[in-house]
DNA sequence: TATGAATGAGAATTCATTCAT
DNA sequence: AATGAATGAATTCTCATTCAT
């Protein structure tokens, strides 16, 4: 029933591949309205929230009426479907590159670091609704964003494989747990989002420094302390 | 708009101080009943969302229609005052506690970091409600949710000063940022209510621990290699 | 999910058993407003089509606002839902009755087509519904008129033995169809309801005795010649 | 408001003669083009109804946008028109056909019934619309649909005619209703359109010599029973 | 305290139709 | 002939809230 409106693959596969949906050299102007569209009503989500924004707004922002969003939307919930399966797709697709290079771990959890932190400009807006809506939308029947959930693992098998890996060689202490040590970081990383604004005193990229620092060396000055267990 | 119903100090002062509101002694069952009613909705708005959460389902919840909810509560927006401003107040009481009593800087930010995860469990639902909604209801006019901006400059201002005395006496190392540092271990904590469960492999105080290690020696092992500014 | 409000059995059960809901002595004004409601529905159903009747002219008609219609039903559906089955119970207990009596066939016929007749009075809104939005309602997703069907067989199922019957002793010819027999009868009586009015020339007993004659006598005069199979 | 793309002379006179308007001998793509349109209009009109389908539903089985349909007609309310209006301009012409014939009561009668029986095939969808849609349409504003009552009326004048001189010439029985009667013969036949498949166990030819037995010679065997008014 | 009927202001969505290209 | 973006009015439904009983 889906048909060409909802071009979200996302109900499919975990990440959707956008772009190549059109027909061929993409003129553009069919395409880049939707990408348009998507990117204002991003930044409502990420303002007041999935549900507290409502379609009128997003309309009202792009200019038009509100059944005229329908022209390109199937529903307010494919707008953001699209938000975050792009989002999705784009990290993904970088945390996979750098494990392709291969390396030792502790630089490529420094780089998977920096990825993180480097998203958060580009894709403030995604990154907040997830945060905020990603309940909500989980929620929500049909099933539609269960592919959040299935990225989400994919990338957290990522994470735990180069911790463990740098555990066996010795780069990391021997006493945390994977996991749990993943999703601080991860965690750590996102929520900054919260506050983060870009022409502050600091960038993503000093951020990520920073936390590369604290995260690896610790904050505490001399001898490590802490007993392994 | 505020009647007696209202009972929410919240609005004048920072952090409500609750009981000294209700007539006397009166640990009676008009109390009683309404603590249980914000319990029940806490709940609610941390599983839904407070948006998602319909007043009739609170209602339903607690066994009565919701016209009925309209004796105890002024409104919907009063009983996640409630939710989150007895939260609040508990939090900032315990980190003044640890404060007066003094210390080295070092053991005060790893106790309010474990004062930090020990309020994971009785407070879940509250630290929930307040990573979801905390936007949403900061943008309700009226400024009636302004004190949970003041709270936490204040516990800001706790932590921060914490961390500087410790790079002050060499305890934390003189790179980094205090108040981005304090933010990120804030966000770590609170974060955590997204995942945790009780009842799970490991309990909110091995969690502390855990964090406490990471946060001050740091992933890696062998000598410390980042640079210090 | 439909609890209270949605009280229509009709979903589970092909028919309805109405009145029994409501607590013990149902003193009245609960159930009656409902049914009030229900009744000025269905004569709008019936004068402009279950899809052209709005909500809104409900509510109007009795003087509320639509939105309080809701305080009483769960949707549009749940309405004519009511309208229907409340029709299809009477209707089928009153052939189950004239079955369980017993008699000749012809007699039970007879008796069966009189019945059909003397619905149109009390049911003609009900039976106008079915007759116009029968399509369109059964098409809607959910199954939620399956019911209509079920008692549709149910129905056929007690005529189409009367017929046969009929046959097998020799009161009706050999030579057609009882189904076909059976969803013409039907059908005259139903369709009836298109153009009768109350209070004209004829009323619906008249009408039934009209039928019964040429049904079982033909409209020839004379010796019957149509040839047998 | 009626252009020239609105052919329907239905508005003006009470059965269309189509073809005639088109510009001379142009049998060509365009006038085949909007018939095809009709066509697949008829279907989906007849399958949900003329509310329920669509003009994109229409446009999509076409396969064009639904703003392309403009192109061809005026209006949804337009496309229907057409279909009904064919419809009635062939069956009017039928009967009228007969009745110049000439012949005895009962044998055009018979015949009257047989050419209702057989417009069910190729008339299947117009007639469901008819049966389904009628009040809808009847009741739009603007009187459009005006024309559908007036065939109406002449139709039942050439049943009712034939009903009367039967019963002069004493073919039929004397006590029966001719208006009554005629009502009771139209609806059966068009009803059944409900639920006639062809390819099914019998065809309408059948179907029309069952119905033709039935009226005539009634139901039952041996002498007429029934009392004559 | 509780009920339950009603309010009223929106919410998302639908859809026939228009029109510049 | 056809496209596709947009309109604008209407539709069903939601929900916090009020209030007489």
């Amino acid at each position: 029933m889906n048909t060409r409106k909802d071009s979200g693959g996302a109900t499919t596969t975990p990440v959707r591949r956008r772009g190549a949906t059109k027909r061929a050299a993409s003129s553009g102007s069919a395409s880049e309205r939707r990408d348009h569209l998507v990117k204002l009503a991003a930044e409502l989500f990420a303002r007041k929230g999935f549900q507290a924004t409502t379609v009128r707004e997003i309309a009202e922002e792009a200019g038009i009426l509100s059944g005229s969003l329908y022209h390109h939307f199937d529903s307010k919930e494919t707008i953001v479907d699209e938000v975050l399966s792009t989002f999705l797709h784009d990290i993904v697709g970088r945390y996979r590159a750098v494990l392709e290079q291969g390396g030792e771990p502790r630089t490529i959890l420094s780089e998977m670091v920096r990825i993180g932190f480097g998203t958060l400009e580009p894709h403030r807006a995604a990154i907040t609704v997830m945060q905020n809506d990603w309940n909500y939308l989980r929620s929500l029947p049909g099933g539609r964003f269960d592919y959040l959930v299935k990225a989400e693992d994919e990338v957290e098998r990522m994470w735990v494989e180069q911790i463990k890996r740098g555990q066996a060689v010795g780069q990391f202490r021997p006493d945390v747990d994977p996991k749990l040590t993943y999703r601080m970081i991860r965690d750590t990383i996102w929520v900054t989002v919260r506050w983060f604004r870009p022409g502050g005193r600091l960038d993503t990229a000093a951020l990520a420094e920073h936390y590369v620092a604290v995260l690896f060396d610790g904050l505490a000055t001399g001898e490590r302390t802490t007993q392994r267990a």
